[in-house]
DNA sequence: TATGATTTTCAGCTTGATTTCAGGAAAAAG
DNA sequence: CTTTTTCCTGAAATCAAGCTGAAAATCATA
């Protein structure tokens, strides 16, 4: 998920960068209004977050050609003037929404879903290392390549990289995952992890699934190294 | 342009209504939350205008209702409190745009006009790969060729082509298709789909309906290929 | 009511998912 | 160094989800 954010204040711009990076966005950042259209234009961002006060070319301005160029990249205004007067100028420029500063970071990242799920790009999925699960498909994603898992694939998958770097216990998985009263054995989850494995290798991914004896298991991220 | 404007103070709705009307809109109204859902949910309106206070059921509830009927008509959100909290609560349950009474028409004629020009034209049918599904006729259409759908297979289809490429489960289609509390089983499903893919087939459509065990079905349209 | 269209039912089939098992490899203990 | 424990792995067996064709039941309409 692309976001650019087009922000003269380069403070505030790359700290809007670090929250939306926590998240799981994919960030990037330009500080006066004539890179921003540039940069708008390619049209490979799902969001645009548009300063209004900026240098060389204000962020009405910035909206109005993007939309000229029949770019339709949702965009989120942000700005310190909070008169009615500029949220109407915004709007009608082609902003999306219109924020004021200062602003709560839990609205603006509501208001940030509330544009991708109209866009129809929804987020949905756990990330760690390179690689995703994609929790609507039960899919592990790495750059271009993909795989599907089985449910039972899926669900041992989700516990792991919802733990991170943290141990989970075999016993633990049989218990959640097959349940309390299943009579599944330590074996299954081998035989599992064994799965998966292949799988994540298949698609190129660098999270390693580590076994410490008698505690269970822990994803890695491996060192990207050529 | 129809707009429906759910809202219990009487006069206020009439009087957005009468503004509204003098813009060319074509606007209905109603007073509490339940009939509002119901109206919305017939999917005829480009807009929704939900106040939060009503009696019955609040706006944040009429509006998660209405997106988990995967109703996708945008939702403007007009309210008394002003709060960061009520905001944020209203964008999650599925608004589109967070208004605080009281407001300037000029400013919510631009929210309105954002909101649409955002949403394109009017949709009487649905779209995907190559093939399109007429809402009017219950037709699917791919080039010159058509067929027409029974009304179970339409309804299933619908929810398949709203879903695009994410999964719809058996049970979902269960209950949207066949309704709550009919006796029907999976195997139903099963039955259309099949169906349904004859059809396809047999008007050279590009889609097609992929099973995802225990996930359900998904579209996803093949590769043009010679 | 008769006719054709639509919907439901059902059993057998195909294929993918899960379990089982036996033997090998690696770490820990003695 | 040897034994024990734990983990890994490939192959086979079993299980279950989803598919299909045909027939029966139901509905709509002339």
């Amino acid at each position: 998920m692309k976001i650019l954010i087009i922000e003269d204040e380069v403070m505030l711009a790359e700290s809007l960068k670090a929250l939306l990076e926590t998240k799981g966005f994919d960030v990037e950042t330009v500080h006066d209004g004539e890179s921003g259209e540039e940069y708008a234009e390619l049209g490979i961002y799902d969001l645009l977050i548009l300063d209004v006060m900026m240098p060389k070319m204000n962020g009405y301005d910035v909206a109005r050609r993007v939309r000229e160029n029949r770019c339709s990249t949702p965009i989120l205004m942000l700005t310190a003037k909070s008169g009615i007067e500029d949220r109407i100028e915004g709007l009608n420029a082609g902003a999306d929404y219109y924020l004021t500063k200062p602003f709560d970071t839990r609205e603006l990242l509501a208001c940030i879903n509330a544009l991708l799920r109209r866009q129809g790009t929804q987020v949905n999925e756990l990330s760690y290392g390179n690689t995703i699960l994609d929790l609507e498909s039960a899919r592990l994603i790495c750059g271009e390549k993909s795989v599907r898992l089985s449910s039972r694939e899926f669900d041992v998958m989700r516990f792991l990289m919802q733990a991170k770097e943290n141990h989970v216990s075999k016993e633990m998985l049989l218990t959640k995952v097959w349940g309390y009263d299943s009579n599944a054995v330590e074996n299954h989850v081998e035989v599992y992890v064994g799965f998966l494995r292949k799988k994540l290798l298949s698609i190129g991914s660098n999270i390693k699934i580590e076994a410490v004896r008698r505690l269970g298991y822990h994803l890695e991220a491996a060192e990207n190294n050529a």
